[in-house]
DNA sequence: ATGCATTCGTGCGCGCGTTCACAAAGCGCG
DNA sequence: CGCGCTTTGTGAACGCGCGCACGAATGCAT
């Protein structure tokens, strides 16, 4: 068996779904559920079974035609994909109510990505302690990125810092950056960047309010009016695994 | 000029970026810029100018051509399209860490989308106060969503309890829900959903530094390799707007 | 008034991602 | 040992969204 001779790109896409994958597989495996098929698996995950098929497939063919995926091999599989066979540490920029909430959640350090610092530029925040790390001040910032061997920078800064702080982590060496703030980040093409944008979030929820109280009144369509009540119309996720 | 005849969809990209030129429109409204060209949008917002065009087309013809569009006006036109002529109150179900957060940040309300109400389940929780608001327990909840209005309902629970939340946000009366738990959310068709996953954005980032490091000593590519200094060849973003 | 520069609006081709549908492949039972 | 059942892996069709490129419209200078 040829284990290392992939280097396909994976459509990025895929990319976005296979940490839902993962984390489903473990809470399986937590479950002491042995082999999942692609259909249980889409069913849990809310998506199509040929695309978690397809999905899965530009790993490799780790399935079994006939029975499906043995959980803990997939998880393997996709865990080495996505990288996660080491820690990623990551250092979070700007401590305010936002970097509180990040560097207070267990979550990340158990998905492996612990926080392993916590930076300011208010001398206010800095001696302070968040979720147990130590917040230093801004100019440290490089020594510390250089030392713990960060690549992953969360910016949680006000918007009028972001950019000032995008461009320390860049300068510190990061090469990829967690954005919360509501900001276009100008980086060098190298550096990757995502952003989480609550407000915009909200909005596109808005529209789709919005669109729906005139489809209720307006015109055009039609059934579904002022279906307020619950309707336990479930299009997805019936619980189910195969043993 | 017809002003109502307009009913067509939008695309589901699109309305996902309205939000970030309403946003860049607000700051150059803020700055006194009276009017921007697609191309300067575009570089503000980071994107392609004939998808800024294209975008705002689905609007309406609200440019002028050889000129550009004017920025209040536009303003107007997007924030009417999104459905934000009006507030949104949400609920936020979860008063940990994360409900805590949210509540205390500002930038809700100033977009449009007042913390109407947070509630928990723990006693523990019930009657604190969060960010001016009072946190309430979640069997009022049918009773807050009714009283106030309240279309949007925002999951910030542990895992556990997101089904539950989301169950108990459906059946009070909510039809869009903001999901952060690391959960897929089981809700009627009907209901809008759209989930913000922390860990899943830092796996994949995981994933693209990963790739990175197989490249910089793997066999196949290329120049770009350990560069780890600053390259400022930014691809995106100077400043510009004609006045 | 005419021409020139600018910028919008959009038709069109292309590439990516989703989904269907089916052949290949494995399992278990008789 | 073969047959039928199950489920994977993937070829192919489809549809959506992206971006080029260009005609149309507008403003301004002369
Ligand atoms: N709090 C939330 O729930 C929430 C929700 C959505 C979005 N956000 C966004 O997240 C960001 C942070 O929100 P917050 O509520 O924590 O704000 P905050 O004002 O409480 O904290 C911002 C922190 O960043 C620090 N800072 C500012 N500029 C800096 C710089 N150049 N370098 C280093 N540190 C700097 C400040 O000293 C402050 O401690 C904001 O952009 C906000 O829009 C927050
Ligand atoms: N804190 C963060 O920065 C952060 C980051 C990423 C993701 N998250 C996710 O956000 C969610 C909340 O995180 P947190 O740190 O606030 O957790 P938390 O444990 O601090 O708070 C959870 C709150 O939800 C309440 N709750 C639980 N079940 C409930 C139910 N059925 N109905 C109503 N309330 C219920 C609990 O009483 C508790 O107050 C988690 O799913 C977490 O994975 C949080």
């Amino acid at each position: 068996m040829p284990s290392e001779r992939t280097r396909r790109r994976i459509p990025e896409a895929t990319v976005a779904r296979l940490p839902v994958y993962l984390r489903i597989l473990g809470e399986l495996a937590d479950d002491e559920v042995e082999s999942i098929s692609s259909d249980g698996l889409a069913d849990l995950a809310g998506v199509n079974a040929a695309k978690v098929r397809k999905d899965l497939s530009f790993l490799g063919s780790y399935g079994t035609r006939g029975v499906g995926y043995v959980v803990a091999y997939l998880v393997y599989q996709v865990r080495r994909e996505l990288g996660l066979t080491h820690d990623w540490p990551v250092v979070i920029v700007g401590a305010g109510n936002l970097g509180h909430a990040l560097a207070g959640h267990g979550g990340f350090s158990q998905r492996g990505f612990p926080v392993a610092a916590v930076v300011d530029v208010d001398p206010e925040k800095v001696g302070s302690v968040l979720g147990g790390v130590l917040v230093r001040h801004i100019d440290e910032l490089s020594e510390i990125v250089q030392s713990k061997q960060i690549n992953i920078g969360v910016v949680a800064t006000s918007a009028s810092g972001a950019q000032d702080a995008a461009e320390r982590l860049v300068r510190a060496g990061v090469t990829s950056i967690l954005n919360f703030a509501p900001v276009v980040l100008s980086v060098p093409r190298s550096v990757e960047v995502r952003k989480v944008d609550l407000a915009a979030e909200l909005q596109i929820l808005s529209y789709y309010e919005h669109r729906r109280s005139l489809a209720a009144h307006g015109q055009g369509s039609s059934h579904s009016a002022t279906v307020v009540g619950l309707a336990t119309d479930n299009g997805v996720a019936r619980r189910s695994a195969n043993a």
